[in-house]
DNA sequence: CGGGCATGGTAATACGTTTTACCAATTCTT
DNA sequence: AAGAATTGGTAAAACGTATTACCATGCCCG
């Protein structure tokens, strides 16, 4: 309401003189009197400089764009709640989109990336995202973060451990004595997809046992495409005594589709989860998990662009190491032998 | 990039012209040829209009801010759904503000209100937001929404039905025998708080029953809060028989501490929880609730901002009806006597 | 006493839109 | 053929900030 003109009209002074007191510029030579009226004007008139302006001038809006495939996932607002306190050390804010939301959505986002109306784009919806709006950022300069995404662009990239991840998970299962182990993957195709399976491949290999590509089956990360899929694999392979999940959701959904076909968890089939969640060790069967950096990961998503002057470009970041909560979701084999 | 006038040079108009071609200007007459070769003009720079420009201009900035307690929370997430649905109905973004994230987004949050950089307000943390921005939206006039809350202040509010669905919850324990009801209530002095007390209290006394004071408990919204709670209230009225929770999430840490205490569920204690949950049926004891149109109450607060000029003022919404969603949580009281 | 240099500021411009007021040329009307 | 009306635009101002270049005065120094 109160315009830098108010200030300096209250105060006496040039408009010039209060933007540069507020901005603290130290070429400014002002003395301490005119200063304090100054300080005091813009007190008096709770003066607040106006954004668009700034944006418009300075070309730095302070928004930062993520984009989520599932505001819904409880695995995404981990990933949030790290980027939140990124993001508050740096007075950005952040601004969510949601893949899933739509055309018009899809639409706004183009504009305000193709309006510079944001400082950067972090994106955890690849392959959700219009190419337009990819070409755009990247025309536009606009520093772009993928996360566990593999997109043929021009961007910066957060890495999850997700080989070691589902190492673990598989090491885990082999360690309990289970020989058959197969994969509730994700959707195929995805970066993260592969590196897990890469995983689960290194651990089976190591403990010299055969990874069947028959044993894998691709999900989406949601409860019901977790049960459908779950009754698919052990329908096929009724031999598996060992699943790794690579998503929490959908181990939940395979767990209860698991249940209602009459098979018990842990006694028939052993589960760990990639992904740990609040309410994991509250279900019906606690569940295995491994916990993944998801705080770390939207943490540093927001400090590669903030902190340090970050342009476009191509950079790799990790993230800590994954790290196993142990459950009631795993046991031996012959647990199911003795039953 | 690319600016009006570039368009404007590129296609030999003023960019006057652009502008009005590009916001379907209906007093302007213009030549289809000029028309089209400003249309080509546009395609070929990939333009997109300056939003800090037209905020600037327009004073509207499409943005919309939500302030949320613990975006980790799923009961959140699901308003959050509705919210973002409306907001791409009319193009418009969503910011997300942390309120539990610290001092730092508290001032970015200030500085965007005063800086006319928000469209409107949702406020669902209540009570945690400072009263310098609530006092600075109010003489920015930007339109503000509460969610079931009741700060004093002029603003519209969206209401849940609250104490219906306490009242609700509380019928289905009488329905099954229970007489003796507690309540795991959330935080004290919040106006959800005492409408579900209200709807407790209701239902009590159309059933001839006493709503006894000292069996109600009052909790924060998250497990730990509800474990403690609980055994607090359970060690102080071992006669409850059955239990009203607030909140899904200290429901859940609620039956976790009963279990560790020895205590079933639902043998020996029902407890019915406010808010429901997409996993709440592969809990260790599947949860019986009452869902409340959060969709709904996200999706109204967007709409009662963009749908028909609202300005500020003080209006009020209901929204949908609360059902209840009968799980395995629930018993009758006599199952205990017989155990 | 005159030149130089600190001190304490000012004035102007650009950022990119939108909108209002205006205007030249052509066509219609009578 | 002259005035009115229409067609197809143009020009300029305003939104609020940040920054660069400049400038008046007073004082010191020689």
């Amino acid at each position: 309401m109160a315009t830098l003109s108010d200030i300096a009209r209250e105060a006496g002074v040039s408009s010039g003189v209060v933007s540069r007191v507020i901005n603290k510029d130290a070429t400014l030579r002002i003395s301490e009197e005119t200063r304090d009226r100054v300080l005091k004007a813009i007190e008096a008139l709770d003066y607040s400089p106006n954004i668009a302006a700034q944006t418009l001038r300075s070309s730095r809006s302070g928004i930062i764009a993520v984009i989520l495939h599932d505001v819904t996932n409880p695995v995404y607002a981990e990933m949030m709640r790290g980027a939140q306190a990124a993001a508050a050390r740096h007075e950005m804010a952040l601004l969510v989109f949601d893949s899933a939301t739509g055309e018009e959505s899809a639409n706004r986002l183009a504009a305000m990336v193709g309006g510079g109306a944001l400082d950067a784009l972090i994106i955890q919806a690849a392959g959700e995202v219009s190419d337009a709006v990819l070409a755009r950022a990247a025309s536009r300069k606009i520093p772009t973060i993928l996360l566990q995404a593999d997109l043929d662009i021009e961007a910066h990239l957060i890495r999850l451990p997700d080989e070691d991840a589902a190492d673990l998970a598989t090491t885990h299962l082999i360690e309990h004595g289970h020989r058959k182990i197969g994969c509730l993957a994700t959707a195929e195709g995805m970066l993260f997809t592969k590196k897990r399976l890469a995983g689960w491949r290194r651990a089976m290999k190591r403990h010299g046992l055969k990874p069947d590509p028959a044993s894998v089956v691709f999900a989406a990360s949601d409860m019901g495409a977790g049960a459908d899929a779950a009754m698919d694999l052990i329908g096929a392979h009724p031999d598996l005594t060992g699943l790794v999940c690579f998503n929490a959701l959908s181990a939940i959904g395979a767990m209860r589709a698991i249940g209602n076909a009459g098979r018990r968890v842990p006694e028939d089939l052993s589960i760990v989860a990639i992904h740990d969640l609040p309410f994991a060790d509250v279900l019906a069967t606690p569940l295995t998990t491994i916990a993944m950096p998801l705080h770390a990961m939207g943490f540093r998503a927001i400090e590669l662009v903030c902190g340090g002057g970050l342009k476009i470009g191509a950079s790799v970041v990790d993230t800590p190491p994954p790290r196993l909560v142990s459950r009631a979701s795993v046991a031996s084999p012959r647990a199911a032998s003795k039953a």
